[in-house]
DNA sequence: TCGATTTGAGTTATCGGTAACTCAAATGTA
DNA sequence: TACATTTGAGTTACCGATAACTCAAATCGA
């Protein structure tokens, strides 16, 4: 590998000076720098950044850390990360937790070893504490991204869970549906519970009753199995319409609907948390709580880096951004 | 942060004594060892990669470019070499091109300076050439991904394109069409060549005339626009079924098709390469050659890593993936 | 013209690890 | 008992860059 002392030798100067062409730092004459630059040119120079990194205490390496990178909410978010980090002058290391903590807790091991300066962290879910905890401790700056944990006090970029489940629920309601049911995950995870609250909040306020029995919590990290809306389906009064918390319950749903030849919306309404990125001009073409996934990263890199640069001022600030409605055709007026 | 130099302090011991017992080499008594090691724990030791890589010359991490982010064939052409990876004691450095040369070059220069032990690199085409020159000058080990570039000669995991084209389009055939129309991306990209010679293979297999009006070549990098289907529609003798290249310039037909009124399958028959990850169970349930894109990831990983290690005694070596043809009911019967 | 300042570099130490070499004490052997 | 070997460390140099300091030559001002 080329290094600043092979440029220096063969352009007659010392190391420094290569130095500090390559950084636009201290005096150099105009000659000298262009010898440099055209060694340097010849001999296809590229810095090496581990080295740099090492004494500047700084690696201008980012990490950012989704739960699913099958989920087109994860990879918008990404590609808002990327491109705020490129335009920012930062690189990206990318890792997936696939809902596992396990995984999860690798990578913060490994980022902690790379000396990242800082972390956009999207995590599994409550069990995420211990590791921001350690990512606390070793004072990396990280900002959380869609799901809240509790107990823990950092910059945030959350989505309007409650209010966009209300919505998408009151939707269904003013179409007519008074039995609707909720698909949701893991109550390990704040979205879940947003959601959760934003259909109790939308119930409540057009005067139905909340039923226990329409509600399913499904732990889909290993697959949707049809058999999980039995319970719902075999009910003496099955609900006319289902809300899924999220874009892969809602295709878990449509499917084991489909199997039971139960066609949406004819049968049942089905919406959901989420859209579906490039697939949602399919049919059903879901009605959907669409959250602006490309701002969650790129915002939430941008707060990172003002946290990295301008230090902790300030305390934990929270941004909400909103979801949008889409009506689509999975949801229709109930027939009497 | 805690170094080496602190745990040896605290421990009464020299710092390489404390690399030893990191590393687990040389002799170390066990009450030395265990008093190290009670040490580094209370002090949450973390080993700075970076210092590692320096004097190591190896930086344990791959980097992985892939073409498109929000494509399910990467993403989970992604996850296979993510799993293969942490399998193999490796860290994976993400980057996405966007099928832009441009960004393209970004990554590779970052790659160079970060000293990534290897590449797993999916091109975004034959523009991608000085690219891999250049990964080469700076000797640093590549796999070439899903698309081959000529001039270039490095091992290659490949799809079966040209035969899974031929597959498609005798499907088609098989059911009545005469009348079938390519839909392409840029012929800057050997895939895209590949099925384009698959077609015509299908057609001359069958004795069905090549027609050139028949063949559209679509720059999709900045989204469809729906009349780009106008010259196939407004021909005297218009298709009974388009074969897409891939699954985005699919979703593209059929959202066009779909805005003029036309249905799939009933009015026109749609089939594609690469299948379309999650959303395959969403209407209309697209025909497709599908590819292994996680063995893309996996295998390909292994390979590269293969090379780092045991360096490159064999020639270029080529992997070819074959396409599993999945018939759902975007395809049906000419109707006559 | 001569000291003061500016310009354009070079020297040295350091970041946090590891390889290679060294060496005293413990242990083994004849 | 005396010497050889093994054990369990410590010392030093280096990976490739940059910060901080130094310093001779060129330029400047009175």
């Amino acid at each position: 590998m080329v290094t600043i002392y092979d440029i220096a030798r063969v352009a007659g100067v010392s190391a420094m000076t290569v130095s500090r062409v390559i950084n636009d730092t201290g005096r150099i004459s105009e000659a000298t720098r262009k010898r440099v630059r055209q060694v340097m040119e010849e001999l296809q120079y590229v810095p090496n950044s581990n080295a740099r990194s090492l004494v500047l205490q700084k690696t201008n390496i980012l990490s950012l850390l989704i739960a699913d990178i099958a989920n087109p909410f994860y990879t918008t978010l990404a590609r808002g990360a990327e491109d705020a980090a490129k335009r920012l002058g930062y690189r990206l290391l990318f890792g997936n937790s696939d809902e596992d903590y396990g995984k999860e807790k690798d990578y913060v091991d490994m980022i902690l070893s790379t000396r990242v300066d800082g972390v956009l962290f999207a995590p599994a879910g409550d069990g995420s504490a211990p590791h921001l905890r350690l990512l606390e401790q070793h004072r990396i700056p990280y900002v959380l991204l869609d799901r809240d944990v509790p107990g823990i006090q950092a910059d945030r970029i959350l989505g309007e869970s409650r209010d966009g489940a209300r919505r998408l629920v009151e939707h269904l309601i003013g179409l007519g549906h008074e039995r609707i049911a909720l698909v949701n995950g893991s109550e390990d995870v704040s979205t879940a519970r947003e959601r959760h609250a934003g259909y109790r909040d939308a119930l409540k306020l057009n005067d139905l009753p909340y039923d226990e029995t329409l509600v399913r919590h499904l732990d889909y990290s290993d697959g949707f199995n049809p058999s999980d809306l039995d319970p719902l389906l075999a009910l003496s009064s099955p609900p006319t319409a289902i809300f899924a918390a999220n874009n892969f319950l809602a295709l878990g749903v449509i499917q084991s609907l489909r199997e039971r030849g139960l066609a949406v919306p004819d049968d049942l309404s089905v919406v959901c948390f989420d859209d579906l990125g490039f697939a949602s001009i399919l049919s059903p073409f879901l009605t959907v709580a669409a959250q602006p996934a490309y701002q969650f990263g790129a915002l939430g890199l941008e707060r990172l880096v003002d946290r990295i640069e301008n230090g902790d001022g300030s305390g934990p600030r929270t941004l909400i951004l909103p979801a949008e409605l889409i009506v689509r055709s999975s949801s229709r007026k109930r027939e009497r």
